[in-house]
DNA sequence: CCATTGGACCAAAGCGCTTTGGACCTTCAA
DNA sequence: TTGAAGGTCCAAAGCGCTTTGGTCCAATGG
């Protein structure tokens, strides 16, 4: 079925009933509910590649997905996010392209996906430090999103973050009311912009009560139960092991629990943990009453709602205007902190 | 840049040039030559949908994620099943299009998918037991390829999966070969595929062996570290509790070692566990060396590959009879089981 | 020497839609 | 009564590609 049997059908022109589907205001009220009904009771859809076609619009938003060996973006966070970008783009009627590719290649990607023409805009994960993406895609003039931040870079462009630097400083600054000298922070990959501004946030809060910072306390890498465990366990073998941990991800929280019991202590009595929570749908904080770990917590599916929107929003009004959007994190109080042991 | 604009360029016809770049006989070897070494000049790429309608194949994969509130599709085995995918299409030239849709619009989506001709077939996730996804498409006429198959059905489909019976018989086999008796099942939710057949290899292990099944012993729910943590707890407090878990993720394989160390037990040595783990990027299982839990180990990335792989051999074949394969996984040993403790 | 073959190219139609630039008719004000 | 205005519809020209059905010319075989 297509516009112009439809349309004979109607015994209407194909001008007419692609205006009737439309919208347009130059066709009458009742040959618009006669259209639609018979495209109804048809199950007529416009084919998207003609429309496209015809409008030069490709009512698509590409996500490209970097894969290498060393380095895993394809995450629990970027699914989450994936979802909350999704469920707005079918809303909009826009699809959603994902394109995997080796990281070597994720520039030329991106200038073929442009090229070809199959999207209207790309939303951009997981920023590094510096990351050349946004030059590139100034360049390109290809509509675009980020999701974070790129700390170095003067040019501006449009981005949802999520204050990093606040929630990092008002966790540690929890910990150090709490009584915390020693206070360890497990962070993420020390490329990705946010686990810069997070320590940052961690760095900013020591030195303004004038605690040192020890490198020992600080650990960086991919954010699983793994990393969460061998770092913890080996910042408890210290000589003098910190009686709280900072740490980037629920996984990463996991695994320093699993340390601290290990150790024979006990969490949010001999050692406190605070942890970042993306509110991932299936790995969950305890429950919403009651979480199992203190942490500052901000939704990674909203953020992909709000990219997603926002991206929209600079594509259908062509406006190339930069904006952007911080969100707040709030601190939830679980069973994993308490006050530092006395000695 | 444009097809006409690069033959003008070239003192050619489109049609030569379509040609050349297409890889067609009737052009010479010299100009051919020199036409792809234009577009590569001019940074051409054929306009996407001006290919597809022209061509009639949207070169392009659907993937319809039903979202809803009960239940999370968006889970850490989709994100790796996507990206083993998604190589695919990359190498094929295919894009991949998600769509997220609230669950009771599933049906509709796919119809949509279809009459709108925006892909050329569809990848079918987490199959239910009666999923009426099958016939559905099946009437369509929409290609597809399930990720797991459909008990109770009868029509023949083409799938890829894991031998899940064969799987959890092993898993149940090795455990009471260790001399365990009372052994728990931590199953994903029992109106999933694999769940029900998972149960089956261990149910069949057990009868093969005159042991008793206990319907204490098997819970079901989504495969979280909380769900394995609140079952496994809840089992260990049983008035004769399991000195055996077998876990249907590595999620609720951590949740439930959390359970027995909580409980003062030893995994390993007390309570021993054996889980399923889908080889996530980001979630491993230990080292590929070192083991943690004791797994039926099977690659959900190989998975999304073969999918991929035998779906557009379908589509560019035309060929639409029903295809499959079926996976075997491995039994690693890791350091979560251990002889039954004596009495 | 002529008909045939095949190699290299091209004009034009078509994919299914949107959109421009009318056409036709009714209504209304002057 | 007439011209303008407005409402409703349509024919046809694109969008950028592929593909059908050629043309033209040189080579080849009888």
């Amino acid at each position: 079925m297509n516009l112009k049997t439809l349309a004979q059908k109607l015994g209407l022109s194909p001008t007419t009933v692609s205006r009737a589907l439309n919208g347009y205001p130059e066709v009458s009220e009742t040959t618009r509910a006669r259209v639609s009904a018979a495209a109804k009771a048809a199950n007529y859809h416009p084919n998207t590649q003609a429309k496209r076609l015809a409008t030069g619009r490709a009512m698509a938003i590409g996500h490209i997905i970097p894969i290498s060996d060393r380095h895993e973006i394809v995450n629990p966070v970027f699914a989450d996010f994936i979802a909350g970008a999704g469920e707005v783009y079918a809303r909009k009627g826009y699809d959603m392209v994902l394109t995997i590719v080796p990281d070597d290649e994720e520039a030329r990607a991106y200038g073929e996906l442009r090229s070809k023409g199959n999207v209207d805009g790309v939303l951009i994960h997981a920023p590094r430090v510096n990351d050349h993406r946004v030059t590139m895609l100034q360049s390109l003039g290809l509509p675009y999103v980020l999701h974070g931040r790129i700390s170095g870079i003067e040019t501006s462009y449009s981005w949802v973050d999520v204050n990093n630097v606040r929630a990092f400083e008002r966790a540690t600054n929890f910990l150090l009311d709490l009584g915390h000298q020693r206070i360890a922070l497990i962070n993420g990959i020390s490329d990705m912009d946010f686990a810069r501004r997070r320590r940052r946030g961690y760095e900013r809060a020591l030195e303004s009560r004038d605690i040192p910072i020890d490198a020992q306390l600080i650990t960086e890498g991919e954010m699983t139960e793994a990393q969460g465990h061998d770092h913890a366990r080996a910042m408890l073998a210290l000589p003098n092991p910190p009686t709280a941990f900072l740490t980037a991800s629920l996984l990463s929280a996991m695994g320093t629990r699993r340390a601290v019991e290990e150790a024979g202590l006990v969490m949010g009595r001999d050692v406190s943990i605070v942890t970042h929570d993306d509110e991932l749908g299936y790995l969950k904080n305890g429950t919403a009453q009651e979480p199992i770990f203190t942490a500052t917590r901000s939704s990674v599916r909203e953020a992909g709602r709000r990219c997603a929107t926002m991206l929209i929003a600079q594509i259908d009004s062509g406006n190339r205007q930069p904006i952007s959007e911080l969100m707040e994190t709030v601190l939830v109080l679980g069973q994993s902190t308490g006050p530092a042991p006395s000695r």
